[in-house]
Order: C-alpha cells, then sequence, then structure tokens
DNA sequence: ATGGACGTTGCAGAGAATGCAACCGACCTG
DNA sequence: CAGGTCGGTTGCATTCTCTGCAACGTCCAT
C-alpha cells in the first residue's frame, strides 16, 4: 500500500537470515544504493537495525523488546501462564502454549521439563507447522477454505519417516483433528519426541490457542503420554472457561 | 530520514502499550485517519501488526517471529550458551547473558535456577538498566562521553531502598565497577535478589557481553553468592577467549 | 600510484504520499 | 423508526517527499 514503508519493512526479514552490507540490500530490494541507505538509516534510528562494527547491518535490539513487549500482552498467554505451571508440576514435561495468526503460529509460553532431556524450542519461535500438534489444532479450526488454502501453500519438510507428507495428508489429519477435539505428534518432528495437545476456545467455541505436553520417548512412551491427555484437555478447558468469562472483547486470532 | 517509514515505525512502540484504534494511532501521530489507515494496512501485509476481531490495531506475529531469528543470530550467544549451562549445573542458581546496544541493555539468554523459586525476567526483556549488576558492567565499559550522556537520559525508578537514586550515584558506581572488574546487584531491583555479574570481553578489550548469577536470599546469603564470584569470572574468561579466537571481524556493541 | 569497491551527499525530476471531503455502515438514542 | 454520531474507508487533486543519478570520498588491495 505505502511503497516506501514496504521496501523498509522487507529490509528486517532479509536481516533476519543473517548481516548484510548495503549492496547487499540494496540489491535484493532492487533499489538504488542511495534509497537503501536511507531506508536503513530510518530503520537504525529506530532501533529496529543495528550497524555492526564492519558496517553490516544487523536486525537491532528495539526489535526484540518490541517484540517481547507483544507477547507480554497477549491476555490469553496471562490467563494461562499459571495454569502451564501447574500442569507442568503435576505431569513434570515440557509444557507449551501457541497461538495462530495469519499464516504464522507460535509458541508464546513454555514451561520445561523437570527431566534433564529438554525439547529445543524457545518462546516465539515459528512451528514445526505441519507436524505440531498444537498448530493442527489451531489450523483444524480454521474456516474450510482459508485452511485448504494454507495448506496448499505450506512446505511439507520431511523432518522425520513420520512427518506429514504432503497437503492432501495434511488436510485429513487436520478434518480427524477437528472431530476428535485433540491432536498428537508422535515423533513426526524429532523422532523420539512425543506430543499430545488440546485446544483453548472463546466464548464463540473458536479455538484461540493450543497447549501440549511433550516428552522425548526415552523417558515415557507414546502410550504412557496418552494416558496424560484427560488431564491436558482438562487444563485446557478450564483455561478456555476463564478466558470466556473474563473478556468483554473478543481477542487474538479471528 | 524518511518520514513515511519513520512514521510507520513510531506506531509500533505505540502499539506496544497496548491495541489501539485508527483514530488513536492518527491522533498520536499527528497525521490524518487516511494516513494512518495506510501505514497501518502496509505494516499489516507484513504481519507486523494485527487487527483483532474488535479493528483494534496490536502488534503481530511476524514481529515476534523476527526477533526470535535476531536473537538466534546473535554468535556470542551460541559461543556463551554452553557454559551458560555448565555454571548453572555447578551453582544451581538462574544464568543471565545480556548485551548494550544503543540505550538498551538485554537479556539475550537465560537458564533457570534449579530452585523453586525463580526470579522473574526473560529473554528479550529490557533490563532494570539502573541497578543490574550485567548493566553497570555493560555501561561502565562505555567511552566517558556516552556514559555521562546515558546516565544523564536515564530515569531512576526505586524499585527498592537500595536501588540507585540518580547519575552522580550510578557513575560512581560504574566508575568502581569499571575498576574492579565485576559487579553485584544487592537488592537493587527486588528487595530479596541478589545478583554478581562479571563481563565477557572480545579481542580488542571492550565488553561485548555481561553474564550474571542470581538467586533469592532466602536460598542464599549475599555472602555466600559472592563466594562464586571466582567461578562466574573464570567462565566469563573463558567464553571471552572462545569469543576472541573464533571470529574474524569484530561483533556485536560497538 | 592506481584501480576498484563501498558508502555517502546534493540535486532535479517524478512519482508517491498526503489531507480533504464525501461515503458507508454500525450503533445509539430519542 | 428516523436522525445522529462515531469509526472506518475511498477517490482525487495537490504537494512534498522520495527516488535515482552522478560525483565525491575513503579505504584497501594490487
Amino acid at each position: 500500500m505505502s511503497q516506501t514503508v514496504d521496501r523498509a519493512l522487507s529490509i528486517l526479514p532479509l536481516l533476519a537470515e543473517g548481516p548484510a552490507d548495503l549492496g547487499q540490500v540494496a540489491d535484493r530490494l532492487g533499489v538504488h544504493k542511495s534509497t537503501a541507505l536511507r531506508l536503513l538509516r530510518t530503520l537504525h534510528e529506530h532501533g529496529m537495525v543495528y550497524r555492526q562494527s564492519d558496517q553490516r547491518y544487523r536486525l537491532g535490539a528495539r526489535l526484540i523488546a518490541l517484540a517481547q513487549e507483544a507477547m507480554e500482552n497477549l491476555d490469553i498467554r496471562e490467563i494461562a501462564h499459571p495454569h502451564l505451571v501447574r500442569l507442568n508440576e503435576q505431569v513434570g514435561h515440557t509444557v507449551h502454549l501457541a497461538v495462530y495468526e495469519e499464516g504464522d503460529v507460535l509458541y508464546i509460553d513454555k514451561v520445561d521439563s523437570r527431566y534433564p532431556v529438554r525439547m529445543y524450542s524457545r518462546i516465539g519461535k515459528p512451528v514445526a507447522i505441519t507436524v505440531a500438534a498444537v498448530a493442527k489444532l489451531l489450523l483444524a479450526d480454521l474456516p474450510e477454505a482459508e485452511r485448504r488454502a494454507l495448506a496448499d501453500k505450506l512446505d511439507y519438510p520431511l523432518y522425520t519417516a513420520r512427518s506429514t507428507p504432503n497437503a492432501p495428508a495434511f488436510l485429513k489429519e487436520l478434518e480427524r483433528v477437528r472431530e476428535q477435539g485433540w491432536a498428537t505428534d508422535l515423533g513426526g518432528h524429532e523422532e523420539s519426541i512425543n506430543c499430545i495437545a488440546a485446544p483453548i476456545r472463546g466464548a464463540d467455541g473458536r479455538v484461540v490457542a493450543a497447549m501440549s505436553v511433550s516428552a522425548p520417548n526415552v523417558v515415557v512412551t507414546a502410550d504412557e503420554l496418552l494416558t496424560l491427555l484427560p488431564l491436558v484437555r482438562r487444563t485446557a478447558d478450564t483455561i478456555s472457561g476463564e478466558y470466556s468469562g473474563r473478556t468483554p472483547v473478543k481477542e487474538v486470532t479471528p
């Protein structure tokens, strides 16, 4: 809509790949160096990019701080957090909370496992969207058309032999997940890690977030993990209730 | 430098305070509603802002994902991480890693305490700059003029009775920290929490990051915590060595 | 020295962003 | 149900900002 801003914002994902110098930025944007320079300068003034001592540009600290605030303002996160902690205390495994927003699924909260073997993930990190249990729940709830469109434009990386291979398989899985009201990821992302997940719903019944419990199968088998499902679903329902009861305006994820 | 981009970027911190509608954004920017609308639309297309169901705007998921990548690209973080983990295993308390960048001090990594009582902090969160031990180390290393200028424009919130009260006191403390080569925060941020911190230096001797160990005094007294200082300093020095040895170009924090 | 690569600046022209005003739709209120 | 208000949205003419160019500066390597 606004060319200048559009160009400036396009610089950010580009720098997210790694530091770049002026020429590289200008090239990838398809603009003159002087133009790129002025855009970068403006971004710099706002702390969104940072100029390293070798003159190359990186993403800046302000960006990180902003993102932090963004997450702290998500009220679903605030409501859910104590419940996640309690669940973690009961089961010991890693607990995640994730939301969907226009094509992206992100972890927005996490309570680490008590066991020494931990799953790698990080708050704010985009989720492996085609395999993660939480992603399945969030996408399963989208309107048919949107779900189909999204499934088509996704990549289906084969993390393991049990990863979702393609769009049709994914859509079928989503259908199943939608009907049963919970989801699993059994070694689809990392061979030795299983997850079970349950949806958190708003007052209107739409899924606003999803939570999961993950554990490596050196600690518990998939079957053992599945015995925790009722507890996870109950926790999710409790959060749903609290969330629906409280908020005057509907919030987060359409 | 670029008016349009400048305006667009000014919207982000504004939304970080909380959701806002078009009118509010336009007012605070001092532009016509239609102008604000177009800026917001562009931000939206890039996922930097999100439109809630009540039509108000919030910061978006893409922003969070970008910030995540930004942090993962910091190579000091990568190098330091295993050392932080090891230190955490040895002492049991929470370990932090922080950097300074043009006015902001941020935590960029953290390993949680093994004890049930945990300090609240979060990766990406701006540090309490006037009291945190890591902040003192990072600022103490700035050139005189920059340090003085920064100290002047800071606020000095009195978190506790032992918080740094004003600029002169802060500068004096920084001077002391600079000479002794380590820093503490004894209840200056939260009454019951103490921290000790050590600097991580680049090949040129400049401080590129700082690490700290924090513990509530219900677990260990300040004096007990101080006995860990040699270990913390040794860890920091090890990281410094690895960092200096490895990087061909100087990196992060000027 | 000399060439090249890269960042930076001043300028004039072109194109994009701006503010205005009118429009639309929803929601209250009388 | 009519009338009013409030918020968001659109088309358009004007203006001002952004753009690309070319020249300059600097640093480095040949």
